[in-house]
DNA sequence: AGCCCGATGTCCT
DNA sequence: GGACATCGGGCTA
């Protein structure tokens, strides 16, 4: 049986979460029905002083809110006009921190992915890439704004659970994706993913 | 009120 | 490798 994650393990800073991360399972149930991948690709965003996190300078918006929460807290943003992205929150409260979850190996509720990524499609998705990167696991599980702020220790639709366990050496670390506006943040090493598995995005 | 641009994905050449 | 969709957030004024 796969338990659901706690605020302890939560309870701790970016980076630490971003490698705990991978191998975790995200679930959302949609009407009574399971659809999760495997987490496999994850990116640590630091807060306050990091020029590529949306908090930096302790910016506190509408948008933002969510990040100054517990640990534990889901904040979902949209960008290009129409793309979501999935993130965790941790850290203290008040240190606007959170981990973006980049990529999902698919396990449960296949249908209901291909259905929600193959509207209006030339050739059908890749099995592989129904949820290969960030705004595709959103589409993929149905996950827009309405979820940000939810605490995920207790929400009905959608929480992590323990998975697999991956060993050091299966995971790759490198620079985040999409940040090169941040300077000297753009090439911190933040972004973790399982070492060629076929799911990782780009 | 107006402007700029983004933690992306898809299709085309 | 490049164009482009599409719109809300955050900043300037």
């Amino acid at each position: 049986m796969s338990e659901r994650l706690t605020f302890s393990d939560y309870d701790t800073d970016p980076s630490t979460l971003a490698q705990r991360l991978i191998g975790t399972r995200l679930v959302r149930f949609i009407d009574g029905e399971r659809v999760s991948g495997t987490i496999i690709e994850t990116e640590a965003y630091l807060g306050v002083e990091d020029k590529a996190a949306h908090s930096v300078g302790a910016r506190f918006t509408d948008r933002t809110a969510p990040m100054f929460e517990r640990a534990g807290t889901a904040y979902v943003f949209m960008t290009y006009g129409m793309h979501h992205c999935f993130n965790v929150v941790c850290a203290e409260v008040g240190d606007p921190c959170a981990v973006l979850i980049r990529a999902l190996e698919p396990k449960e509720g296949f249908a209901v992915m291909r259905d929600r990524r193959g509207a209006k499609r030339k050739t059908p998705v890749r099995h592989a890439d129904l949820c290969s990167g960030p705004a595709k696991l959103c589409q993929a599980l149905v996950i827009d704004r309405a979820f940000t702020g939810v605490n995920l220790c207790e929400h009905p639709e959608l929480w992590l659970e323990h998975g697999e366990r991956f060993s050091h050496q299966d995971l790759a670390l490198g620079p985040r994706i999409g940040v090169d506006y941040a300077q000297e943040w753009a090439d911190a090493p933040l972004r973790w993913w399982v070492k060629g598995h076929p799911g990782v995005s780009r």
